[in-house]
DNA sequence: TGCCTGTATAGTAACGATACCATATACTTA
DNA sequence: TAAGTATATGGTATCGTTACTATACAGGCA
């Protein structure tokens, strides 16, 4: 492993200045073509890759960009925010300093320490899923946009998924394909009691009504149920749902592993997706998705480009200052086999 | 946003000389209780942060580790390869500059070059999964330690799951569990008529034989199929397995989606998960593990610790050279519902 | 007393790249 | 012809930090 080539080996061996290859090196004027040829050359004999350190330290900016998290992992395609990121850095040829806040304070404080000792042109700070968070370190330090995650005050710009809009597409879905009475297995907080602050759950919730009311169907909270998520719950409450007086034709299921359940619980109804009722789901989590016969339908997740959005924004406003706006990206529908469209007599 | 505060400041706050400030944030001896007690107030009134570049540049490692993935996401899980290798880092103060060699040679190439301007102290080439790869770089360029893949020629270090492990354990779990007919759904390639190289393959049919043969219990070709991972062809082999003279009273599917449709399948033969039919899976994707009801028992393949691996040995040979090893990491039982002890009676 | 040795301190030269300044030539144009 | 401009080139200070060197004073010991 050879050691470190410097620009002044460069230079001896070319025989000019150091200045005439620090101007090859980046393309200024006035270098005759002789010199940047015999430049160009000894690059490449000497295998020379120039020192981004000492270009920052000169003045330059560092090209980096941290990427923090809090590791609780809910839904793992939860880490395409990372791959957005990592793409739109890429294009701006920036790199990302990845960390994990850990989930506690002190050592998400200690891991902006270190971006700020390396002088990150900004940060983004990644959830695992869409909440409110607190920030675990004195904002004015860098600018930082929030992914999947927002503050309560709305203080710094933030990018997350339109719930609202997740569930207008999933039910709209539903009443394009015909259906009228259309069941929903709302997700529910692990926690006891306390009224959530998770914004998948009203967000969606919202949707659903909405939908419904554009379509001039009327709101049946006999229709809507809340799951704690565990299996047997999903399971108790796809059971509730059928066997209600007037059982719906579809289900809007608050994710995908709600859907599987559902999936098992109508079949021993005797039931069969999408024929005798449709099923839809949440988060497209592919495995699940496509695994399930017949493949189920379901509403995916912006996190690529929660990702992209969050650099891109940094990148925008490298020079202005981060206007604390909050963005929603939509959620959009992946079709797949769980839903068919259903015959309407006309009236 | 108070721009750079340097040492040369806190010196001339502190009423001491630079080298004294560097000597207090070095802990160096030869500085008196004194005037250290005014350099460590000058660094906290002027919040001061040191320079990451201006020591690398001095002479300082850089602190930095490369972290490349081909991005071609199978399992959601293989991030985790990523989770190992930072908290293993960080551990060592090190931070993890990520890339993603976007599948084609050129652009991983490209990424090389950004590690080595930053002078990374070493790259973990990690794959999303198990296979054997070529480097897209030269490996001369800086140790490297590959995850989850391996060169033909084990040309450089790599930690790879133990494929022959997780099949043993799969199998033998079966086995204590008194089951004596045990149906293998492995996966093939989706690539048609080529043998396959991916070693999950091979080394989880060997663990099965292996596991069989220490049990005392003959290889019976008929109980081991193949699927290409389709729902419909795990679905088939399904079938195909229990529809054998003698049926398996076991099966071990060589995916947790493959045992998704294995449940649906058993479900439509009537069949009761695991009194009926054991079932058990491989990968431990968590949602559909726990998802399923009931809980699906299953193996766990080691991408927290590959990570962790990677970089630890990275970490050790700092100094030596890195040995070119392969080091096979053990694919552990993650127990649940979907496998229960039958009786046995005695003969 | 004179000479070590240990403690305490500051000045300064690097590290590698670039921006500024100085210089030198060739070619215009008033 | 003198002055001005575009082109080409190299020397050197600089970024923030640490290692090296130099200096100074204390106390210990011959």
């Amino acid at each position: 492993m050879n050691a470190k080539v410097t620009i002044k080996e460069i230079a001896k061996h070319a025989q000019v200045g150091t200045t005439t290859v620090s101007r090859v090196l980046n393309s200024h004027p006035y270098v005759s073509a002789e010199k940047r040829q015999r430049v160009m050359e000894a690059i490449k004999t000497l295998d020379y890759h120039p020192s981004q350190t000492a270009r920052h330290l000169r003045g330059s900016p560092s090209g980096l960009l941290g990427f923090l998290t809090d590791d609780v992992a809910t839904t793992p395609y939860a880490v395409d925010i990372i791959r957005g990121a990592q793409q739109v850095a890429w294009e701006h040829s920036m790199v990302l300093l990845v960390a994990d806040s850990g989930r506690n304070r002190q050592s998400a404080e200690a891991a902006v320490d270190v971006f700020l000792e390396r002088e990150v042109e900004g940060i983004v700070y990644a959830a695992m899923y869409h909440r409110p968070v607190e920030l675990p370190y004195d904002l004015e330090r860098a600018p930082t946009v929030l992914a999947n995650c927002f503050l309560e005050d709305r203080r710094s710009p933030s990018v997350v998924p339109d719930e609202f809009d997740g569930g207008y597409t999933a039910t709209e879905a539903l009443l394009k394909a015909g259906h009228r009475r259309i069941g929903f297995i709302n997700l529910w907080e692990a926690r006891v009691g306390i009224p959530s602050p998770i914004p998948a759950i009203n967000g969606r919730l919202r949707g659903y009504r909405q939908a419904l009311q554009d379509y001039g169907i009327p709101f049946d909270a006999a229709l809507v149920r809340f799951t704690n998520q565990s299996p047997a719950d999903n399971y108790h409450h796809t059971r509730g749902l059928m066997s209600l007086p007037e059982p719906p034709t579809a289900i809007f299921c608050g994710n995908d592993k709600v859907a599987m359940t559902c999936y098992s619980a109508l079949a021993e109804l005797n039931l069969h997706i999408p024929q005798d009722v449709a099923v839809i789901g949440f988060d497209n989590i592919v495995d699940i998705a496509e695994g399930l016969l017949p493949a189920l339908t379901t509403i995916q997740l912006p996190h690529y480009e929660m990702g992209k959005w969050a650099v891109q924004y940094l990148m925008d406003s490298k020079s202005s200052d981060l206007k604390p706006l909050q963005r929603r990206l939509p959620c959009p529908l992946v079709l797949r086999d769980s839903v068919q469209s259903i015959f309407i007599p006309p009236q």
